[in-house]
DNA sequence: CGGGCAGTTGACCCCGCTCAAGCGCGGTGG
DNA sequence: CCACCGCGCTTGAGCGGGGTCAACTGCCCG
């Protein structure tokens, strides 16, 4: 635990909505005791079914959040990027965690032990207040996937979620996303299977919709896709 | 407002999780601001996309939360009965509701000002906790039902879901369950169409796992229901 | 008695899941 | 350096779960 990493828990929090009322005393409070880790893509950060023992604060990299049903396959319910918060539904509940969070790409990540966290809550109730707008706000994202896995076909989902991922990751200077999926992981995002993913994605492309590049994928027509993906 | 209705308040408070902390002078605070409302069977709460000026605590009924899909079909995502507190999600956020709340028997609900519940948010960190855990909860179990929908049938799926009906209502003497919905509010919740409910209830009823009589179903054969749902 | 709504049943058929086979490519070891 | 392997991706064929449509019944209520 070196003075940099200290340094940049502090700008991380100060640049974050969730951390910006705390004090100066507090930052120092938990830039003290908060743990820096690096993650390589593909690693577990925790496992569904784990007992946490503190919250999860992303610096960089993107963490995918999803639960594994009773044939081995992935749902995917969450994305988290820089400045997320994530693993307090679990400590707050003191429940076992319930879905398993991964690195899709090299992360780098905040620790934060659970009591310096509950500290927290009941000290500042600015902090507690962005708590609770953070996971209704999950909540909110929550429903409307229900009803949109509940209603919509494959092909309105895709459209949807390709939609979703320039939204919340952005394009680099070539247009592709900055988010690079597996097909399998768009399938478990979608929650569909992985060859219908492929073939629509395939008829995106054939459409003029979407580029695609091994990975990478851009969206051409906008427009097109958002009137498939039937939100209004 | 008359006397009785203030008592009413009390005592749902006291009898409440979420306000157990709070102090009488809160309680005192609050039963002076609060409004009762009665509404009746198909009445609504709020509709999705309108503004809130407040939350709402069940005294007594049961509410069901619902998304509107493209072609006008409900997917229901939640219930309150007693003792729960619903449309705090939009007044923590100051967006409109996501979801419409109607009742679906008989109620008697109690209504918080908005001010009134942020304060108490902001004044009280006990009360705050609670918040944050109630959504923590909705959180869980919405994660658990995007899970479900995206990989279960429907059979698997109706079976949970009148597991979760006895779990979450009970029976009455008769072992009935304490909840009635007609076969569409069953589609809804489940997320399917109303003639796959009709067709999978009669299935369950000839094989002996449940008795219909009207729009009241009893569970027969818990076991092998819970078997079928595929939640171990 | 008639209208309307919830419930039921049958017929049809299409979306999308599954299985299988083949391809491309990067990594690894001989 | 090449051969091989394995994994991710792709494509085709087949079929079954379940959505849709239509018709009918029963029941409540005006």
């Amino acid at each position: 635990m070196n003075l940099n990493k200290k340094i940049e828990l502090e700008n991380c929090f100060a640049n974050n909505a969730l951390f910006r009322r705390i004090s100066k005393d507090e930052i120092r409070e938990l830039s003290n005791i908060k743990q820096y880790h690096s993650y390589n893509k593909g690693d577990i950060i925790y496992n569904e079914g784990s007992r946490m023992s503190g919250v999860y604060c992303v610096d960089s990299g993107i963490i995918k959040h999803y639960k594994t049903g009773n044939d081995g396959k992935e749902q995917i319910v969450h994305f988290s990027k820089n400045g997320n918060l994530f693993g307090y539904r679990s400590v707050l509940l003191n429940q076992t965690a319930c879905t398993t969070a991964k690195a899709i790409e090299k992360s780098f990540i905040f620790f934060i032990p659970e009591n310096s966290f509950l500290d927290l809550i009941k000290n500042n109730s600015d902090f507690a207040l962005n708590i609770i707008k953070l996971s209704c706000e999950e909540l909110g994202q929550a429903n409307q996937n229900i009803l949109d896995i509940a209603q919509k076909n494959v092909r309105e989902r895709l459209a949807e979620i390709l939609l979703f991922l320039e939204d919340n990751f952005g394009i680099n200077e070539e247009g592709y996303l900055n988010i690079s999926l597996t097909r399998e992981e768009l399938a478990g995002l979608v929650g569909t299977a992985t060859e219908s993913v492929i073939r629509l994605l395939s008829d995106f492309k054939k459409d003029g919709l979407i580029e695609i590049n091994k990975r990478k994928i851009k969206l051409i027509n906008t427009n097109a896709i958002k009137i498939i993906s039937k939100n209004f």
